[in-house]
DNA sequence: GGCCGGATGTAGATCGGTCTATGAATGGCG
DNA sequence: CGCCATTCATAGACCGATCTACATCCGGCC
């Protein structure tokens, strides 16, 4: 019987012989049905293979999906963070989305937007640069979830890593090393905002703090930049161009491959300069890049803030805010500081 | 004026004293509004924040969204297509949705399902294994655009590199170093399946054309892994312990990741094991890395799979099929085949 | 003045589900 | 045997848009 429309609802309580509300109530599972009329109606869903619309159930229930909206689909940690929503997901019944923003500032909020409109029972989102005020709004329609903000709001759940622990670790095990003249590389002044919440913010803070107790105030220097690999490759180079540093510390792994990529460029080795990222990236590993970075478990994260959201689909409403412990990763591109020329 | 609930079409009728339908032409830029009506409806859009319902007018017209699967979100080359589609995307007011899938064979089919059943207007699929005879139902239903499938379907469109021209240049490549006891390295039988159009089922006939035109049969070998970095890790260091060739050819970036990390934990080096790629993936490019890799364009892929999508969306009904042309991008990891032992 | 046609606006059906309120059938019990 | 509680099934309102068919208004023209 090939028709040229799917079979709805009504299509598969005709062929059963009961009514729409019938097969509706076996779809949910839901209470009061004989085993008869559940096989009959079963064995019509399967004869018209029949599947039930998504936008008609949201029109008045829940539509089975999660939204989760990344900023840069390139950042292979992001990948990590895919996976444990996936795993996380299994056998829910939920189905996860993925809005892609792709680019900085406004389009979070577009992304976030368009999984709105798209009537998703829970968002998970990616630090984006938005208002606290603007998230509350929209918290108060759907749950949230978000990644790596530290803010502390009450109408939404957020799942971090411990920043300003893992900045530490960083900045205690460079200064071990001997290292004085340490540059940290990092986004722009307006994702860096201090107080904004944002891990690249915090972890610039800790940066700050850090070189300050230890004496080093002068040599504190703070390079900007992109979002992208090519872009950190870019300002990398500019910055050597007018000094070498013994250390650099980048922002994330994805930021830290363009500065190696920069640093083997101008036939610099670990020897002269060492380089520490941050969220562990698998490639971070890999023998030939043996970058030292920052663990903070994205499987780990990703699986969490679904199983918080699920929890709010379910009717939680006090807010939970999970930290992860981070920890330092140490490999090959960080060694013991050269000898630093008496000035 | 804080309310719980969204503001619907009906809302904003009521504030600008108008009728749903006249707000609703005002939304869909129809015709037969007036310019003093137009204002006043936005005015009023405006003022409740009001956004339209995907899922309501899903139910009547179209979803304004395009679904795209993925089989393994952690392949880089995948983000190289999003990249390319979201791009072309740009201003058509049309979202895209990712459903990940990231397990084999039947999950492709549950997550392009999961787009079917959320009334996307049209469908990007990567490759999955999914008998022709499913897809062209679904393309009976919704437009589908294929990317790296052989096959052709009058029913959809593909969008394709071209696997065997790609693999050419790999063997002739291989063969012009002198390298003769080449291994293929590539997925399960079930993915390589001779017929089934898979790229990967391409690559593996290619090599095993070029080695039987050379004289080279008897080097023929071929090892089967899974899909991911790790596998390829695992499936290596199991051929190395039995025999180490001179050169591998990997049927993907990804793996040939896992097959470098195998032979640098065997002390092996390009010297004495050639190792070629394909995606040409960010990463090959990268110094310490330099995999050669036959580079296929993923961002055009992705971009031009979005536009033949939105022309079948407004009505194109006859099949296209695009091919892009490969190269391929020789780095270290190639080098002059080492003198064989005579036997 | 009456008629016509184009421009503008509206009423109401419709999409395919969910869910509440209600009806019908069954069985237990005094 | 009649009453009541319980189980099973249904009718029909409802969600928030779109879109067709129709009503109204207005000016122009004979």
């Amino acid at each position: 019987m090939t028709q040229a429309r799917a079979a709805t609802i009504e299509d598969v309580a005709r062929e059963a012989g009961v009514s729409r509300a019938a097969v509706s109530k076996v779809i949910r599972n839901a209470y009061g049905v004989s085993p008869s009329m559940r096989e009959r109606v079963n064995a019509a869903i399967a004869a018209l293979d029949y599947r039930p619309r998504v936008a008609a159930r949201a029109m008045r229930g829940s539509s089975f999906t999660l939204g989760i909206e990344l900023p840069h689909i390139g950042n292979p940690f992001f990948a990590k963070i895919i996976a444990g929503a996936t795993a996380a997901l299994q056998g829910t019944g939920y189905q996860l989305i993925i809005a892609p923003a792709d680019v900085d500032g406004e389009e979070g909020v577009r992304a976030i937007g368009a999984l709105a409109d798209r009537q998703v029972d829970g968002i998970v989102a990616i630090s984006p640069l938005v208002s606290p005020e603007w998230l509350e709004r929209l918290a108060a329609r759907v749950p949230v979830v978000m990644l790596g903000r530290h803010d502390r709001s009450t109408a939404y759940d957020t799942v971090t890593g411990d920043d300003l622990e893992g900045t530490r670790l960083v900045m205690e095990h460079l200064f071990e090393l001997g290292h004085r003249r340490i540059v940290h590389l990092t986004r722009s002044e307006e994702v860096t905002r201090p107080g904004s919440g944002n891990p690249h913010a915090i972890r610039l803070e800790g940066y700050l703090t850090h070189m300050r107790a230890a004496g080093l105030e002068e040599c504190i220097r703070v390079v900007r930049t992109g979002l992208d690999e090519e872009s950190a490759r870019l300002d990398t180079l500019a910055l050597l161009d007018e000094e070498v540093p013994t250390a650099i510390f980048v922002g994330n792994d994805e930021l830290a491959m363009g500065t190696l990529r920069a640093l083997s460029e101008y036939h610099l080795t670990a020897e002269q300069v060492s380089v520490v990222g941050y969220d562990d990236v698998d490639i971070a590993s890999y023998p030939a890049i043996s970058l030292t970075s920052v663990n903070q478990a994205g499987e780990a994260m990703g699986e969490r803030a679904v199983r918080l959201l699920l929890e709010r689909v379910q009717g939680r409403t006090e807010p939970i805010h999970f930290s992860v412990e981070p920890s330092l990763k140490v490999r090959g591109s960080t060694r013991a500081a050269p000898a630093e020329p008496t000035p």
